[in-house]
DNA sequence: GTCTATACAAAGATAGAC
DNA sequence: GTCTATCTTTGTATAGAC
């Protein structure tokens, strides 16, 4: 792997446990084993770095999303599955959160590049769980009331609302407690 | 109004707003108006000032929440009305969000007196929505499936995120939706 | 209780050699 | 592409006068 693309997964770890503003350039080198200004090397400012990180992590996790789209017949607790499963393995652990979960706190103090990439994701993901429920009670599987970007909107926000508490109350489970939560409200009794 | 509790009040909103790391003394005393050292005389460490300020916003809600017990009687969805009121005000700015909801982001990177704080609002709020739901359930008023516990997780989860992420939409009415959503989830249509 | 002055460390970033 | 050396600013914090 190359260097840009080593220090981009290194950062987001940090990231994601640390915050933007809690880790340092020099954080980042000792965990690699180089020097602080090679970091700059291949990304000019702090910045530039944060965005990268994002943008990464939004193409990865909207990778799942248009997958499922590009297979438009998968049955709809399915194709719910599959969209929650990397969300909900980074929740199954004690310190880690969804990136922008944690970048929401932080959002006003961000570069306007990272504020721009991590709205994108939001936005992105909320339009998906939209169409998603819309398709899956129009098909019969879903039994809610309302609008399906209603309710996206709240499964959406218990999403990354629970990945942020649950690493608080050190309970492994929380997370996965609100998703099967979700998957009732949603009308079947799960899966 | 003594000047600990003038300090107290403008470092939550600069918490609120630019995050624990994303503020400074140097912000604070130019707030308001006097040098840093005097700060210092108040509160003697950041993390003090950190721990006291989350402390009185736990003060806060949490008095709201004992006020609804303390007159056990109230009709659930009045109930539920006037624990959300506070919240819900915050939630219709364009830049604020619930403290701990900016915090949840910041947490592993916390004073350990403030992630205690932080930890125990967390788990204040949603053993009173889980009363409030069992209460209200047994009484008739909401009728939802599953354990008023796990849907109160789901509940809290959503209201905390909804405060992170309406501030990236920039759609100050997106918290007041997720209130909505919660209630028709709860049975009813509505208030 | 507030001030001036200052110590000290860390952060973001650049220059220029190799 | 990575290094050493260095600059500048900011952040947390203390000493001690008023």
């Amino acid at each position: 792997m190359d260097t840009a693309e080593l220090i981009i997964t290194e950062a987001h770890g940090l990231i994601q446990s640390h915050g933007y503003h809690g880790f340092s350039y020099q954080d980042l080198a000792d965990r690699l084993g180089i020097r602080k200004p090679s970091i700059y090397h291949h990304f000019p400012s702090k910045a530039d770095l944060g965005r990268a990180v994002v943008a990464r992590y939004r193409a990865k996790i909207g990778a799942v999303a248009t997958q499922i789209k590009i297979a438009g017949d998968i049955e709809p607790w399915s194709a719910l599955s599959l969209y929650v499963a990397p969300l909900a393995e980074i929740g199954r652990t004690p310190d880690q959160a969804c990136l922008c979960a944690v970048l929401g706190g932080e959002y006003l103090v961000l570069p306007s590049a990272m504020q721009d990439e991590v709205a994108a994701f939001y936005r992105d993901q909320i339009a998906f769980v939209t169409e998603l429920l819309d398709r899956g009670r129009r098909i019969g599987a879903f039994q809610f009331r309302g609008e399906p970007a209603a309710m996206a909107r709240l499964a959406f926000a218990a999403i990354e609302g629970g990945m942020a508490i649950k690493r608080a109350l050190d309970d492994t489970s929380f997370f996965d407690g609100i998703l099967a939560t979700l998957r009732q409200v949603l009308g079947g009794d799960g899966n």
